[in-house]
DNA sequence: AGAAAAGGTTAACACTGTTAAGTTACGTTT
DNA sequence: AAACGTAACTTAACAGTGTTAACCTTTTCT
């Protein structure tokens, strides 16, 4: 294996099992022998790897949204998969989820602006699933591209409390989890009577 | 004024002027005339700062949504404008907001879990609105204090992408934060036709 | 006045990201 | 085969970080 992917395969090692914190380019570099400098000859900086490190969590995110899309599926039940699988992966990797949102834009001005259009492109594909889907189920989807936001945003709130341990101890996580998603996918839903 | 006001305060600007990337112990003793060292005598260290930090954003916070709420309104009039509200006070000070959500309780382990149970309390507040308010108006609220929870999520939700940079910017800020508004809002209201 | 405590300092430790300069090894060209 | 170029890697260093120990000075209390 090139040192580079050596590089990588071991800072998420890192990040998963000691958290975003404990991460510093000595520690990479001495878990795979060799030094701190060596990793800047592969990656511009520490900004420049966690990045490269965020796309192959986007990707694999991307993925899994996408293996869930099932044209048989209405709308309504769609959406609710999609939130499943998205929450799901959110808790089951935590620290990529976690850098995915962490670094900012304006906290890494040199690095190109496409890379960041990359990140959200996983968003579009909620848009797509809404725009293309049949409209039969009385929801709302005036801007699908806008509802796409929304609805990514409200899922990120409900991962962002958990995974920051914000959810109160009375409540359970599967309770809090189940009735979040449903008032998010009525939150799409028309107030008009069902047929 | 006290040094420890001092301090909190010379904190709080370089926290809004410059961020949180940028906060250093000598930066912020040097600003207020003062060694590094001269910190610790107020702050057992730095995460100490900032979580006293954290509970004033909090107060303030608390405070906004408290003053927002007025018997009169109905519930989903109420709701609004606690969102509202809460969404303001995120976008107006977004250093402070952040940070009230950056520090984990898991990453500052030396912490009594009573500051964030603090930090919690904000919730309380919107759960309390919520089950004191009359149910005339469709409303689900089986467990008020879960919807609080998961009305409060979404609003992070949408404030967190909007403060990470991570709205797509061919859709005006307006028009998302008003439309997620009523998404969450809709969320609430049951399915039963109005009478 | 003398003791105790509070408020402040300097110097140091063990880290951090990053860079400049130097070394080694390998593949290509002549 | 010899020379060159370059890629991969190292050592040493810089400037910065949070934090602690030891020391000094000023205020407060008895």
């Amino acid at each position: 294996m090139s040192l580079r992917n050596e590089i990588l395969q071991v800072t998420k090692e890192l990040l998963i099992k000691e958290g975003f914190s404990k991460i510093s380019m000595r520690r990479i570099a001495s878990r795979a022998n060799v030094t701190a400098t060596s990793i800047y000859l592969h990656f511009k900086n520490k900004d420049d790897l966690l990045l490269t490190l965020i796309e192959e969590s986007i990707k694999t995110l991307k993925q899994a949204l996408q293996d869930s899309v099932n044209s048989e599926y209405g709308l309504t039940d769609q959406l609710r998969i999609l939130a499943e699988t998205y929450i799901n992966y959110a808790l089951n990797h935590p620290q990529e989820y976690e850098i995915i949102y962490m670094v900012r834009p304006e906290e890494m001005p040199k690095y190109p602006k496409d890379k960041f259009r990359d990140v959200r492109s996983a968003y579009e594909l909620i848009a797509d699933i809404i725009r293309e889907s049949d409209h039969h189920e009385y929801i709302e989807v005036e801007d699908s591209l806008i509802s796409a936001y929304t609805f990514w945003a409200q899922l990120h709130g409900v991962v962002s409390v958990i995974l920051n341990r914000r959810l109160d101890t009375r409540i359970p996580q599967s309770t809090f989890i189940d009735q979040s998603i449903e008032h998010i996918i009525r939150g799409f839903i028309n107030q008009k009577t069902p047929a």
